[in-house]
RNA sequence: GCGCCCGUAGCUCAGCUGGAUAGAGCAUCGGCCUUCUAAGCCGAGGGUCCCAGGUUCGAGUCCUGGCGGGCGUACCA
């Protein structure tokens, strides 16, 4: 790439210089007349050099001109250098986009390593709602950026079915279990107040009957547990089916115990020398690795709190051989982050271990009010509702539009406007019109742009400025999906889209056989039509694979 | 009180390791459909980048101190 052969001999320069260590960019201006490439190099090296910047980049300028591909170097501003590329060099990108094809875009950086997402990671107590619907979308997504970075990925959700929760959920079953028998039974305090436990209640009674109906046993308890936690799991994995998400493993929180791995943590724990007794309660001193306060492992009726079990976990985690973990969690749970932590490196673990990313909430509004639309779940809005409402695709991407930390304000509007004003639809309109392109080619019998072999268009003339800056965007495709996995930032990738599409739509456009017929894609020229079609095959490529990456499905017509 | 996150156009938000005139979509206003191509395109208006200092060739971006909002700060999960 000729990027790189600039910024090699960028770096030589400065070497020659006496700087080794010299940092500076090489990228794509804003604005198309400075050029296709731009460096601040002069300016980072004036201080270390000793040297007025514009002087500096002119010395560059000299040096570098010989460079193959360049057609030309300016001298701007303060100091900046900016490279103009020769046709020839701009065009190649669209031949390497047509070799790589379905690839195109991926790297290596995971050199095959192994690295678990956890996410969503919702208890089994009530449907899933909107936070766990950004939450799925992110880690999706998340995931597939790592697969596409060479990482070999493993996407797992664990589930807390043990605790005071999942025995609130039980007792609320009972409680609506005998109300159906036309008892008096008040849900209790802390109960589960929604309408759906009153379904897994009538499930339950029609397969066990009312052989519980006097039994507020143990016995009786424990198998409305189970049956509701059951059915809570199977509503979720559905609700995640029909969002395009699955995981490779469901972990439950109970098997720790039974695994004895939470008995063997406390143990591992006590040994450190780290744990003490206050109040009846055994503490761990994770004051020691940074945590605001000690916290208690063992309460003083002898059962563990989550901290635990958390720990217990993520050191299981580790033992399976994913030393690399990203947590997707909610932000209102970044207050467990430090104490796990500390938990883990009083166990000997690496500081960082694991990552967290933390994404806030979100919100609902229709006609610029919040709303919320749940029937079954009572207090929230349940993401199987909102997927019926708006779709997967639009779904997905909204909830994946927005840097994870901010704050989400769904739009429900502009989420059912089918037209380019919505971005998805932006996106793949922009798509299916280069499909149409192709199509029409074919019908009139201009084929061989399609095949799986690049083609040997004369890219060269795609010399309109809309031409230009839309290789250019097409050529940094790859750069955006990597920046996107690096930050854990699919709203990168959202943002080269749109911007993608918007070119394209340009493009397209000016290319208006009415008003700018030597513009347009399928020109009688064969050669200027051989390389305008590879130009749409090549965009068509990217739009694609950057829908893929989001789990958003490109189709060929809408 | 302490901790984390956020504060950018009327609204919702981008802004990469500090770079050139701060961007996009929505909304508003104006222009463009006899020829593949209007689910579209082009243009305009709209900003004390929360405030005040500081660092430097250069700050929306980094540092310090405020102000405002969200979340957390349990022997809850």
């Amino acid at each position: 790439m000729h990027a790189e052969r600039i910024s090699d001999a960028l770096r030589e320069a400065a070497a020659g210089w006496g700087v080794d260590d010299v940092r500076f960019r090489l990228d794509r201006p804003k604005d198309t007349s400075h050029g296709d490439l731009a460096s601040n190099i002069a300016l980072t090296l004036a201080s270390r050099v000793n040297r007025r910047p514009r002087d500096i980049a002119l010395d560059l300028k000299a040096r570098l001109g010989g460079i193959e591909g360049i057609e030309r170097i300016e001298v701007a501003g303060p100091g900046f250098l900016n490279f103009f590329l020769e046709s020839v060099a701009v065009g190649g990108t669209l031949h390497r986009i047509l070799e790589a094809r379905e690839e195109y875009g991926g790297n290596e950086d995971g050199g095959g390593r192994r690295i678990m997402v956890e996410f969503v990671s919702a208890n089994p107590t009530g449907p899933l709602h909107l936070g766990h619907g950004r939450q799925a979308a992110l880690g999706d997504v998340i995931a597939r950026l790592l697969e596409w970075s060479g990482w070999e990925v493993h996407r797992e959700f664990y589930f807390n079915d043990a605790g005071l929760q999942i025995a609130r959920l039980a007792e609320t079953v009972w409680a609506r279990y005998r109300q159906l028998l036309g008892h008096d039974e008040p849900v209790t305090e802390g109960g589960y107040h929604g309408e759906y436990v009153v379904e897994i209640a009538r499930d339950f009674l029609e397969r066990e009957g009312d052989r519980y109906e006097h039994e507020r046993s143990k016995a009786a308890l424990e198998a409305m547990r189970r049956f509701a936690v059951s059915s809570l799991r199977d509503e979720q994995r559905r609700d995640l089916a029909g969002f395009n998400v699955h995981f490779d493993e469901y972990y439950s929180e109970r098997s720790l115990y039974s695994d004895k791995r939470v008995e063997k943590t406390i143990e591992a724990l006590d040994a450190t020398g780290l744990t003490y007794r206050h109040e009846g309660a055994l503490w761990l001193r994770t004051t020691e690795f940074g945590d605001q306060k000690d916290r208690v492992m063992l309460k003083s009726d002898g059962s563990a709190t989550y901290f635990l079990p958390d720990v217990a976990y993520h050191m299981g985690k580790w033992e399976r051989g994913f030393h690399e973990v990203i947590n997707v969690q909610g932000s209102d749970h970044h207050g467990t982050v430090d104490r796990v932590r500390a938990g883990l490196r009083a166990l000997g673990r690496p500081g960082g271990y694991p990552e967290y990313l933390l994404h806030q909430m979100v919100t609902v509004e229709r006609g610029g009010e919040e709303v919320r639309f749940s029937k079954r779940a009572g207090s929230y809005t349940t993401l199987a509702d909102l997927v019926a409402e708006v779709g997967v695709d639009v779904a997905r991407y909204f909830f994946l539009m927005r840097r994870p930390e901010a704050h989400l304000t769904f739009d429900l509007d502009l989420a059912l406007d089918q037209s380019d004003k919505n971005p998805v639809y932006k996106v793949k309109y922009a798509h299916a019109r280069l499909c149409r392109l192709s199509r029409l080619a074919h019908e009139k019998g201009w084929d061989g742009m399609d095949g799986p072999r690049a083609p040997d268009a004369d890219t060269a003339l795609l010399a309109a400025p809309a031409e230009r800056e839309l290789i250019n965007q097409l050529g940094e495709f790859p750069g955006f999906l990597r920046r996107a996995a690096r930050d854990r930032a699919p709203h990168i990738l959202c943002d080269y889209l749109e911007r993608t599409a918007g070119l394209v739509n340009t493009w397209y456009q000016t290319g208006h056989p009415t008003r700018k017929p030597e513009l347009a894609a399928l020109v009688y020229d064969e050669p200027l039509r051989s390389a305008r079609l590879t130009l749409a095959v090549a965009a068509r490529i990217v739009l694609r694979n950057g829908l893929k990456v989001l789990g958003i499905r490109a189709p060929e017509a809408m």
